[in-house]
RNA sequence: AAGGAAAGGGCAGUA
C-alpha cells in the first residue's frame, strides 16, 4: 500500500497523470485502500498540472468516502487554486478550513502568505504572519522568501531588501531560492550591480548558484544592454557542467536580439536544437519578436508557421507585433496576406 | 523515505 502510493507520487511528480490515474484504477481493483495520503498525492498531481476541476472532483470523492480532510490536502488544494488564479475558489477553501475549525500549520500559513503576495496584498500577508506568530508558529525561509518576492513585485525594493536583512539578522535559513528571489528582484528594478554583488556572495553562504540564479542575473545584464556580461555568465554555466534550460537560452537569446545581434541569437537557437531542447512558447515568442524587430521577417515567419504546426499557438500580442513590422518593412501585399492568414486561423481579431 | 508551501525567460497597440 505504501509502495503503491510512492509509485503514484513518482508518476504525479513526473507529470504523468495518465499513468497515475491508471494506477488508481488498479489499486481499486486490487482492493487496496485509498487513504488520505493517496488522495493528496493524486490531487496534488492534478493541481500541479492546473487541472483544478479534476482535483476538486478527487476532493469530493474523498469526502463522500467519509475521509476527513486535513491540513495537507487543504494546502494542496489551496495552492492549486492560487496558482491557477482562481481566487474565489481559494477563498472558499479558506472559509471551509475556518468552518471546520482546522488549525493551519506552517505550510498552510505559508501558502496563504504566498497567495496574498502574488495578489499584491502585502499588508494582509503581514497580518497573517502576525497571526501565525500569535499561535506560536514562526515563519520560515519559505514564508520570508514569498514575502520578499511580493515586495519586489510590488515595486517596494527597500522593504524587500529589509526582509532579506531581517532573515539574516534572525538567523533564518537562506536558500538558493531566497538568493534567486533577491537577485531577480534587484535586477528587475535595474539594480543589476547590486544583484551581481549578492551573486558573488552566494558561495560564502555555502550555496551553489543553480540555473535559475544564473538566469536571473544573466537576464538582468541582458536587459541593461551588458550582453558580454550575460554571455560570460552563460559560459560559466557551461564550464560548471550545468545544462542551461529553456529559460536560460531564451533569456540570452532575448538579450542578443534586444541589441540587434540576431546572428548570435540564431547560434543559440541552433544549439538548443542540438542539445535536444524543445523550443517552447516563450522561446518562439522571443525569437519571432526579436527577429522581426531586427527586420528579419522571413525567419520570423518560418518560426511562426513552425510553432503553429506544432500546436504551440502564438498570442495576439506577438501576431500583431509581427504584422506591424510587415506593414512597416515588408511589401503591402505580404502584409495583407499575413493578416488574412492570421485572421483565418483565429489568432487575431478582424 | 507513502502526501502539502517560496525563485529565473517573451510584449504590440491603447489610454
Amino acid at each position: 500500500e505504501y509502495a503503491y502510493t510512492s509509485l503514484l507520487d513518482a508518476y504525479c511528480k513526473a507529470g504523468n497523470l495518465t499513468e497515475a490515474t491508471k494506477m488508481i484504477k488498479e489499486m481499486l481493483q486490487a482492493g487496496i485502500n485509498i487513504n488520505i495520503v493517496t488522495y493528496t498525492t493524486l490531487l496534488n498531481g492534478l493541481c500541479a498540472e492546473g487541472r483544478m476541476r479534476e482535483a476538486k472532483e478527487v476532493f469530493k470523492v474523498m469526502l463522500k468516502a467519509g475521509v476527513a480532510p486535513d491540513q495537507q490536502i487543504y494546502t494542496a488544494l489551496l495552492h492549486g487554486y492560487i496558482k491557477a488564479g482562481e481566487m474565489e475558489n481559494a477563498i472558499e477553501i479558506l472559509n471551509e478550513i475556518k468552518e471546520k475549525n482546522i488549525k493551519p500549520d506552517l505550510l498552510l500559513y505559508g501558502t496563504m502568505v504566498w497567495g496574498l503576495c502574488t495578489e499584491n496584498k502585502l499588508e494582509e500577508a503581514e497580518r497573517v504572519i502576525n497571526e501565525m506568530k500569535v499561535f506560536g508558529l514562526n515563519p520560515n525561509h519559505f514564508i520570508y522568501t514569498a514575502l520578499m518576492d511580493g515586495y519586489f513585485k510590488a515595486d517596494k525594493v527597500k522593504e524587500a531588501v529589509a526582509i532579506f536583512q531581517e532573515m539574516c539578522d534572525h538567523g533564518i535559513e537562506i536558500s538558493v531560492v531566497t538568493c534567486c528571489t533577491l537577485i531577480d528582484g534587484l535586477c528587475k528594478k535595474g539594480l543589476v550591480l547590486e544583484a551581481a554583488n549578492y551573486f558573488g556572495r552566494i558561495v560564502d553562504l555555502g550555496l551553489e548558484p543553480n540555473i535559475a540564479v544564473y538566469t536571473a542575473l544573466m537576464d538582468g545584464f541582458g536587459k541593461i544592454g551588458c550582453i558580454e556580461k550575460a554571455k560570460k555568465l552563460f559560459d560559466e554555466i557551461l564550464d560548471k557542467g550545468i545544462s542551461p534550460d529553456n529559460a536560460a537560452y531564451t533569456s540570452l537569446i532575448d538579450g542578443y536580439l534586444k541589441c540587434g545581434n540576431h546572428k548570435e541569437a540564431m547560434k543559440l537557437y541552433n544549439r538548443m536544437i542540438e542539445v535536444g531542447l524543445e523550443i517552447d512558447l516563450h522561446a518562439y515568442t522571443s525569437l519571432i519578436w526579436g527577429f522581426s524587430q531586427c527586420g528579419e521577417l522571413q525567419q520570423a515567419k518560418i518560426w511562426l508557421d513552425e510553432m503553429i504546426e506544432k500546436g504551440i499557438l502564438p498570442d495576439e500580442i506577438l501576431c500583431i507585433s509581427l504584422l506591424r513590422k510587415y506593414y512597416e518593412l515588408g511589401s503591402e501585399v505580404e502584409a495583407v496576406e499575413l493578416q488574412n492568414e492570421l485572421v483565418k486561423r483565429g489568432l487575431i481579431k478582424q
